[in-house]
DNA sequence: ACAGACCATGGACCATTGTCAATGGTTTTG
DNA sequence: CAAAACCATTGACAATGGTCCATGGTCTGT
């Protein structure tokens, strides 16, 4: 499909789709049939713009994407290298995924607070920490 | 206390601190008594370092933080706002939060599948989507 | 055939989130 | 007391992740 089908099918710009590109993120290839320049994006394009969404939200870099996306594409035998590169990012994720569990409950909190004693909403805030066993400290 | 034992307590620099400052994230005054215009930081900024960090690693930006630190302070009586405001965050958060997990996934999958079929590594993320129920589109 | 929508390429531009360097003063410590 | 470590302020620099613009060609509907 052209970019323009691929944009509105992803929901994200061309320019969005062309700057992933130039990244290596997706790739295309030129209509050599039409001879108009014209680029053409496999169907399954959709489903990386979706995923890169996905791994963009669990904070990893475009860099870290392309990694996990083409150089593990290919492994020429360095697969402890791939190995070892997806455990570091698992942790990752689960790290920052943990934080956000903690934040979430920082705003479900303040909010409550908020609801039902509007004078000062900061509470939750200040006692940040307390109450949610999560917290692993250092 | 002063900002170097801060930033060595909350793991951030100097400069991180005062960049936090300059957008009103955190907040100090000058020690009077010394007169020397060092900057003096109560105890509790440790914390607010640390639920910062929560929250950006939730994937909200300095200004949002900033608001909920500081706007939600400052309740004149627009609660409204800052109700609708935390519930347009906490959806944010989740919908980050799913994204993560289904990303996640997929990386668990791929180091799966490299480990018991090292020459196709990509079959994870070609099927991406497949095999979880968790995706719920548009 | 002509307007309006689409495409490519290249480079400029932008916001965000810091980091670094220069300059000059202060405190701590051996 | 002198060096090392700390502090403040200002402003430049940098990386990341896009977005916009200019230019020029192509396609499609009427």
């Amino acid at each position: 499909m052209r970019i323009g089908e691929l944009a509105k099918k992803a929901e994200v710009s061309r320019d969005t789709i062309r700057f992933y590109e130039r990244h290596g993120l997706i790739h295309s290839d030129v209509d050599a049939a039409a001879g108009n320049g014209y680029r053409i994006y496999p169907e399954d394009a959709v489903l990386t713009l979706e995923v890169i969404k996905d791994a963009q939200a669990a904070g990893l870099s475009i860099a870290d994407i392309t990694l996990i996306m083409g150089q593990l594409a290919a492994q020429t035998a360095e697969d402890f290298d791939a190995q070892a590169f997806l455990d570091r990012k698992i942790e990752e994720v689960n790290a920052r995924m943990q934080a956000a569990r903690r934040f979430l409950d920082l705003l479900e909190r303040t909010k409550h607070a908020l609801a039902h004693a509007p004078q000062d909403g900061l509470d939750a805030l200040k006692e940040a920490g307390a109450g949610n066993g999560n917290r692993t400290r250092n």
